[in-house]
DNA sequence: CTTGGTTTGTTAAGTTTCCAAACAAACTTG
DNA sequence: CAAGTTTGTTTGGAAACTTAACAAACCAAG
């Protein structure tokens, strides 16, 4: 019954005709009434009107007349959005830092700053409170709060299941931090943001099935498909870092699952790639991944080994999300992507020999800035707003 | 803006709160005006209208009066579905044979018939035509055919765009049938439709996120999600043969892929498990798989390596999909789980150990009706009938 | 430079749908 | 049997869309 998406009654029904009228605007901007009303199905009169409404609310423009028909006739008045009518803040709390972005209806991302992770909720506050004071927009017209947390995230009423790195369980954040600032608050999964960060102003614009993959210390995916974010049955989709690429590790992989890693991320994360390298050279004192990049530039074989084992992982997980999901594009991100040249070359060539179909593999264009631009992305889009066709 | 579903007019509106009625009634039945009122947030007054509507059409029915309530008052009128108000014919067309089936709208079978497969249309049609004449229905009632083909099928306009083992390429079977039953016809992949008819009335019964796996000859995935079935951007999702389950496979692996099948498949299906054992025991006079697992059960080492290699791959395969898509059920079917007392406890076992969520196995319920069934209830949840909001 | 054809956007009348409120029907309980 | 309660229907009205006619703006040909 939940796919039952019906507009009630003719108020409903006003509601999502003026959504689909701003969000054919968005697509064709800028645009003429009479061919929004034909590309909607929409009677002439019925845009005409709601887009009285829309000019009213400060949300559509008309931007001057377009070029004279073909055979003479009226010139058109075209219509645009007005991107900034409405801001939204969008916050990615990562495993180390916090990036928080404000930005307007179109994704443009108009100021921007980077903390060290905080895990404590009331210094959170305090700093995007003070985040919020010296941001160059007029703070009525920002409508709502996304947030992008690392760690299970039931979407519904922005409980924080689960986020190890933060030491965070059963926390409700959505509650919490409307209590604070009286706006609404929208939670998710990082990597979920970030796959919607992609769509919306990245490597995945425009495109209806999205698999998002970033690769750092844990291993996670976002599933975009037809156009909507796919959450799971317990919120738990895309959990690619405990794919299984060994049919060994059936039997006899014995690391406990219960710490929260699986086993792809005991393969291919950059703790396992850095933990592989410490073993075999018998050196802990590395403390960092990148070390192990570096030293298989200058030609380290032990390094290439081991790098040559995480980027065969990682190729079977692609390959098998793929041979699942069918999706039009993978984008890859994360930490790992720093060192994309010695990743993407081959896990391309891989991935084209053995999956089922031809899926471009692209690098994520919004890098760091991905998850806070998707947690911006994620208001508008399940905010019940007039804007919430933009999106 | 595919995700738009609108009701521009208020004709689409009424005919989605009609749908959302009779899915209320489907749901909850037997069940009064009243409470489907109260269920559906419509008015009473609206509720009545439209229900006098679909009495008239024949679609429901009221079926005495219900208790009396808590505190005295007017007893309800109790109302249910017609249950034989339409049919269905479900189509199932198998490497190997094709199930027909009549269904009505609650799924019941009303006839089944199984012959060997043909691969052209005609003969195809012909016998049909023959089963449909023999069918104890009247045939004005029934509203379309749906039909499970072996191979990847573009939904949109039923293209079989390649189906290997009936040798069929960018065959329209959509519109050839259309043209000659001057019904809707409805085309679909076999696992999906497996999955679909689960879902209605198998293992899969109310569940919103579904996989369903079935093991024969080739091995293929149906996904629900969100209570929809899931097709990917290419009509190509649940390719569950091309994982890769052993990374060694990413450098290594020379099949040729163009063959049409995958890694996967080659480790695990029932050719792959009977050319394993003729290898390992040089005997080439063993022709079918089952051989393999009699002589298992038997005793016989050198099947039961062959096995456990086999369903350590299907497990971990089955792991990467629960970790991807975090299903609420995974269900098996396929020739294989004909022997699943030698698979299913390992591979339950190796899932609960090594997946990030616990998720129910089941076994298919239906067997080799589910693609039958299912294909009719393709018809009742895509074709735009009155009964639509029945599935 | 005027007239006829064309396209855009608006106005006015009409239809469809849903809803709130009042009402009739049917039932329980004291 | 009267009072209270619940169900389902009737009635009048509001909200939304549409068709059709119209005004405005434009081109182009004579």
């Amino acid at each position: 019954m939940g796919r039952y998406i019906v507009s009630r009654t003719p108020r409903a029904m006003k509601r999502m005709n003026k959504r689909l009228i701003l969000a054919t605007i968005r697509e064709k901007q800028p645009i003429s009434r009479a061919d929004i009303a034909e590309i909607t199905l929409l009677s002439r009169t019925t845009v005409s009107q709601l887009i009285d409404e829309l000019l009213e609310e400060g949300v559509v423009k008309e931007t001057g007349t377009g070029v004279s028909p073909t055979q003479g006739g009226r010139r058109p008045v075209l219509l645009s959005i007005v991107e900034d009518a409405a801001f939204v803040c969008g916050i990615d709390i990562g495993g180390s830092q916090i990036t928080t972005v404000i930005c307007n209806l179109s994704g443009r991302i108009l100021c921007k700053e980077v903390i060290p992770t905080c895990s404590d909720l009331l210094s959170l506050f305090q700093w995007v409170e003070h985040f919020l004071g010296r941001a160059p927009i007029p703070t009525d017209r920002l409508i709502g709060f996304g947030v992008g947390t690392p760690g299970i995230t039931r979407f519904e009423d922005g409980m924080v299941l689960s986020a190890p790195s933060l030491g965070w369980t059963d926390l409700p954040l959505k509650a919490e931090m409307e209590r604070r600032f009286h706006l609404p608050v929208y939670v998710e999964n990082d990597v979920n943001v970030a796959a919607l960060g992609e769509c919306w102003r990245g490597a995945g614009e425009g495109k209806q099935h999205v698999v998002m993959i970033t690769i750092g210390t844990g291993i996670g995916c976002g599933l975009i498909l037809n156009g909507e974010l796919y959450r799971g049955c317990h919120w738990a989709s895309g959990e690619f870092g405990f794919m299984v690429t060994d049919s060994q590790a059936i039997d006899h992989w014995n690391d406990p699952v219960v710490t929260g890693f699986g086993y792809l991320e005991s393969r291919a994360g950059c703790p396992a790639i850095l933990r592989q390298y410490q073993r075999r050279v018998r050196n802990p004192a590395i403390t960092d991944a990148k070390v192990v990049f570096d030293r298989w530039r200058r030609g380290d074989e032990v390094a290439g080994q081991v790098i040559q084992e995480a980027k065969r992982h990682v190729a079977a997980g692609i390959i098998n999300t793929v041979a699942l999901v069918d999706p039009e594009v993978v984008i890859l991100g994360g930490r790992l992507m720093n060192s994309r040249d010695l990743f993407l070359p081959q896990i391309v060539k891989s991935v084209k020999r053995l999956a089922p179909i031809q899926t471009e593999i692209r690098v994520s264009q919004l890098g760091a800035d991905a998850g806070a631009l998707g947690a911006g992305a994620l208001v508008l889009r399940e905010h019940d707003c007039p804007y919430q066709g933009v999106l």
